[in-house]
DNA sequence: TTTTATATTTCGCTTTATCGTAAAATGACG
DNA sequence: CGTCATTTTACGATAAAGCGAAATATAAAA
């Protein structure tokens, strides 16, 4: 109960996992645990188990579970170090953002909260990570951006892109030489029904760049008013 | 055989903790590694077995054990990230030096060699860390400092203050207040036989300085004839 | 409501890595 | 050659996490 204990590396991915499906799901079911960390459900009920005893979370058995206050915070500190780590090494060792995620993945479970916050000051306590996330504060408390997917952006309509997932290097390659990073402005030129691709105007951009569904489906965009900022 | 099997944390302490006993005393013994890892002889003599069987070191039975090629290279490799981590902490984080050891024999077992390096550049390939350690290079060179212990500066003969142990805290606080960093010149005005403290007069200070014998014994120094830089 | 399908949990077992105690083996030395 | 300290072997314990098979619960279909 006392949550002093420290969480190895496994509750910590648990943790941070359950986290985001909560997030985008309200609840977390076993079975999304077990696929989004790759493990046979069984397995994943065992630390369920666990996880609840430490009062990490409440369990409402073959319904899915929900993180208490104590597990919420745990999660958003691992989401915070995550998210500096990679902001700190894209602006001070000058990796990409297509290759930081599995170092901080790593270092996320070794660093002290010293050293991530002296990260965090050197870079000016950013509030944003290099692909856009929300860095939740030293407190624990996150933004809650109100996205949707690109796939969502009405034809002709003006958006902004403002976050795409960490995860896969090859992906934030490709979309880096079209332009797409977080920031970018863009209008819906087509959109192909039957789950076509789209045909995107990047600002200051000359040409339409061609974005499959699948892809477009993942990033996070806001729809931006005529002369809005 | 193949050196590519990746080390777990303790092995990697192993290796560490007999590569400076080898340094010390030319060969490690069993029960030298058991007290320096607080950890029982016979769960030494198990981890030497399961090393040995890797090819990082020869083991003589009853004798006393020597890395292999590989195993010195691993332990250097460590040694390496240790050094170059202190020294980023110190000069890129604003850590100072007594609170560095921990953080950096944490991060030690999870950084990628890609963030060293990037580390080592971005201080400029320092040589040195700041306990003035020499940094081996990421090609597993070291040089092999030739020191001798403060309490073997002959009273009256001038010496140079070149390393420290960087483990605990308290003592490199002490240290600094009495001015003793490397690179620090002092004279040696008196010692006191039967293991008593020395007085030192420091370069730039005008009073003497008193350090016990237990003290003065674990400062690496060189003597620096008159006029030496 | 009964049947069927899907998801979840329980059970029992395995793996990996490490450490410990007690007892046997070894080597060093007077 | 016998004593003593060191080292090794044998055996067991622990902790953390995983899996497959079978039992159970929920939800959907008939």
């Amino acid at each position: 109960m006392v949550d002093s204990k420290k969480l190895t590396r496994s509750t910590e991915d648990y943790l941070k996992a359950i986290y985001k499906l909560e997030e985008r799901h309200g609840a977390a079911q076993t079975s999304a645990i077990a696929d989004v960390l790759d493990i046979a459900p069984p397995s994943v009920s065992g630390m369920i188990k666990r996880l609840s005893e430490s009062g990490l979370l409440e369990h409402a058995p073959y319904k899915g579970v929900q993180l208490t206050d104590v597990g919420r915070r745990a999660a958003l500190r691992m989401l915070r170090r995550h998210r500096i780590l990679e902001s700190y090494l894209i602006g001070q060792l000058d990796y990409d953002w297509d290759n930081v995620h599995d170092e901080a993945e790593r270092l996320e479970h070794a660093v002290s909260d010293d050293l991530i916050e002296r990260m965090a000051v050197a870079l000016g306590n950013p509030r944003y990570d290099p692909h856009g996330a929300p860095i939740p504060t030293a407190f624990g408390e996150v933004e809650k951006l109100q996205l949707i997917p690109m796939t969502e952006v009405p034809s002709g309509v003006r958006g902004q892109l403002l976050m795409v997932s960490d995860q896969d290097p090859e992906r934030l390659r490709f979309l880096a030489s079209l332009g797409l990073k977080p920031g970018a402005r863009f209008r819906v030129v087509t959109r192909q029904p039957f789950n076509g691709p789209m045909t995107l105007r990047l600002d200051g951009r000359a040409k339409d760049e061609i974005v499959g569904f699948e892809l477009a489906r993942t990033l996070g965009c806001a729809a931006v008013a005529q002369g809005d900022d």
